[in-house]
DNA sequence: GGATCACATCGACGTCTGTCGATGGGCCCA
DNA sequence: TGGGCCCATCGACAGACGTCGATGTGATCC
């Protein structure tokens, strides 16, 4: 047996030798997935220069035309990365003539904090 | 030349026809990197469950052992995720005899919040 | 000292992801 | 109505990533 272990203030089957897990618990798997999404979408440094630019931008919002040239990628791309931005809840999207304008979305610092706190523990 | 996008507020080379974009700025690129660093290590379920279990434990800690059980993978690949955890500064390491503890790194939620504010802005 | 245990590392494999050029669909203006 | 502009989608491709079994490395126990 384990004397280390065995000190430890949690209750541990009395099995002699190995490590015998205390059936610690967490964030279901489907919880994990949704929060998992969210950080995901901030995984990437062209996302993340993207959303930076529109947050600092004069009228909160920017069109796909306007964020091509500062983060230095293909028109697709940076539409490919708008959609992922857009559909997080991070960022969004309205269409007004031919200009697809983005802002951050409204409760986007707190989906954010809530993930933290979901992860971490809000205590 | 376009009525719409001359009217917004920002200086526009008078250029006819075709978007020209303000200038826009955001973050730099290397920042940017070390930002989507720290939300890429959260952006796995595994890894957001692994966290979440170490955050929930009784004593703020677990081993290896301990983890892979209730997340249901291999023992490599857990140890692979602890590391990427460890390295993004989210955990802290510390080994015990044969055991390996990790727990809950003082400054992680700060980490995440700073790392959300210098995307978003901290107004 | 030999057996056992916890953990890290390695090599391999399938999948996901970021990127691009090409193309298509709307919208606007002349 | 035709042409030009913005944007989304598609197909393709390279690289990154998550996962595993097998193996190596220390530390512990008998």
């Amino acid at each position: 047996m384990d004397l280390v272990r065995a000190l430890l203030p949690v209750v541990v089957p009395a099995v002699a030798g190995g490590c015998r897990a205390p059936r610690l618990a967490g964030l279901a798997a489907e919880t994990a997935s949704d929060i998992a999404r969210t950080f995901k979408a901030l995984a990437d440094p062209a996302r993340v220069r993207l959303l930076s630019i529109i947050a600092s931008a004069p009228d909160g919002e920017a069109c796909i035309c306007d964020l091509t040239e500062p983060v230095g990628l293909s028109q697709p791309t940076v539409s490919h990365h708008m959609r992922l931005l857009a559909e997080a809840g991070l960022v969004t999207r309205e269409q007004r003539g031919r200009w697809a304008y983005f802002a951050v979305a409204p409760g986007a610092r707190e989906l954010v904090a809530t993930s933290t706190d979901a992860v971490l523990g809000d205590l």
